[in-house]
DNA sequence: CCTGGAGTTGTCCTA
DNA sequence: TTAGGACAACTCCAG
């Protein structure tokens, strides 16, 4: 926006491209978001932005034909699918003579210019992170807004309204999701503010445990781009000045994460399809779904997953603990394949992104880029215990289990008949009995993964 | 060129 | 009760 604002008068447009997405079209969770954030981004351009809906090749020759345009400017996309396509949106505008510019608005370091000294990519992180990215010069300082902004009236009849990209496919669900979030770029500022004064201090113990409200909250900001990385980067340095201890270091090595997965799946571009470690390929998953609504729908009889799964449909978010949680307890004690977890997520979660998705639900498998090893399987109920002490995650998603004394209310099941009577809870039919056995289902995973070897 | 150490997030058994 | 080792294999780099 700076560029072309620099360079002369703007038409500001957005188009939602589920034609060239595949399998890859915006889930459910992060349309709801992307309706809220267009929204609050054509509010501060004073509704002078325009939306369209389709191929975005075409949308764009089409545009550029009949309205006297000079050049094309555009933030860089990272989902192979997006980069194919807007190669042939640049090399198509330089044909007809028109500019084409592109730039990097979300990650702090381009991917092709991080690589080991013989030339091949990064595949596990610490030395990705502290040789290829710091040693390399800071991530530059976010812009301004531009000074002068010239927009053009909207005057193209083509343009639809926001409504018309029908974004907001099932209202009551979304309405009730949204309702804890903030969107648009003051809502991304306010929440790196509020993060930095009050959680940044405690966020390297503090983070792993979901009641405390520690984490930052600020991914789906960083994905839509109301936030982007530069300004987390150099504002939480800045706060790191003023703060004891290695909070801030803590955060901004998970802003390095996310572009450690950006990182890999640029070099890796099947890594949404296929097992980043090859000798996956043979692993024996579990035949059909069975479990998987359960699930998905927080009624495993695990209280502390389904409190996450909960949490997920109910706001479109999961605190990053329990995320792993979940996916340890669906892809070692269920033995489903990781591209089940994946693609529930990527339809619930507000923050969805190809890469980060795609790269996390690897490493909890295994079968990704510095991966957890096959026999680190999470025990959901020491897990539970140990971050959520005192239940009050569980609580907030699991009321039902409230009037069980705090010891088994991790785990009712072992609860005897005079304490569940006492709390006035029938297992099977108040909350679910446990669908699997934890023992049993560990021992399965163990011989299944140490067979890959 | 070789080698040793270290590497996001765990659990269980044994002494 | 608690601490330490086992549970792999591989990548990367510093010495």
């Amino acid at each position: 926006m700076s560029a072309a604002a620099a360079a002369g008068q703007v038409l500001p447009i957005f188009i939602l491209d589920d034609i060239n997405a595949g399998d890859w079209k915006m889930g459910s969770a992060s349309r709801a978001w992307l309706n809220g954030s267009l929204q609050a981004l054509d509010r501060s351009l004073d509704g002078k932005l325009q939306f369209f809906r389709g191929d975005a090749r075409a949308i764009i020759a089409t545009l550029v034909e009949s309205l006297p345009i000079d050049a094309v400017y555009w933030n860089r996309c990272y989902e192979p699918w997006r980069i194919e396509r807007d190669a042939q949106i640049k090399s198509a505008l330089v044909e007809n003579g028109i500019e084409a510019h592109s730039y990097n608005a979300s990650l702090l370091w381009e991917p092709w210019t991080v690589s080991k000294g013989d030339g091949t990519p990064y595949r596990v992180f610490t030395p990705y992170y502290r040789k290829g990215c710091l040693s390399q010069p800071a991530p530059r300082q976010p812009l301004d807004r531009p000074r002068e902004l010239r927009l053009v009236a909207p005057a193209d009849e083509n343009g639809l309204s926001l409504a018309a990209l029908e974004l907001l496919a099932t209202p009551d669900w979304h309405c009730n999701m949204l309702k804890d979030w903030e969107i648009g770029e003051q809502a991304a500022q306010r929440s790196l503010e509020s993060f930095c004064a009050s959680a940044l201090e405690i966020y390297r113990q503090g983070r792993d445990f979901p009641a405390t409200g520690a984490t930052s909250r600020l991914s789906p900001h960083l994905h839509f781009g109301e936030l982007s990385p530069q300004q987390a980067w150099h504002r939480i340095e800045n706060a790191a000045m003023h703060i004891e201890g290695d909070g801030p270091g803590h955060f901004l090595r998970e802003l390095a994460w996310r572009e450690f997965s950006y990182y890999l799946l640029y070099h890796f571009p099947q890594l949404p399809e296929r097992n980043f470690n090859s000798r996956f390929d043979d692993f024996q998953w579990l035949e059909g779904d069975q479990g998987l609504e359960a699930w998905q729908h927080g009624l495993t009889g695990f209280p502390i997953v389904d409190a996450g799964m909960r949490e997920l449909w109910q706001t479109g978010y999961m605190h990053n603990r329990v995320r792993m949680i979940v996916a340890s307890f669906l892809i070692k004690n269920m033995l489903l394949h990781w591209r089940t977890g994946a693609d529930w997520f990527w339809d619930c979660l507000v923050d969805a992104d190809l890469a980060s998705n795609s790269a996390s639900w690897q490493w909890c498998a295994g079968s990704g880029a510095d991966a957890a090893p096959y026999f680190r399987i999470f025990n959901p109920v020491l897990q539970s215990e140990k971050f959520d002490p005192q239940g009050e995650y569980l609580s907030r998603y699991c009321p039902e289990l409230d009037g069980l004394p705090l010891r088994y209310r991790h785990k009712p099941w072992e609860a005897p008949p005079e304490v569940l009577k006492a709390a006035g809870l029938r297992l099977g039919v108040d909350y679910p009995e446990p669908i699997l056995d934890l023992k049993t289902t560990r021992e399965r995973a163990l011989a299944r993964f140490k067979a890959l070897a």
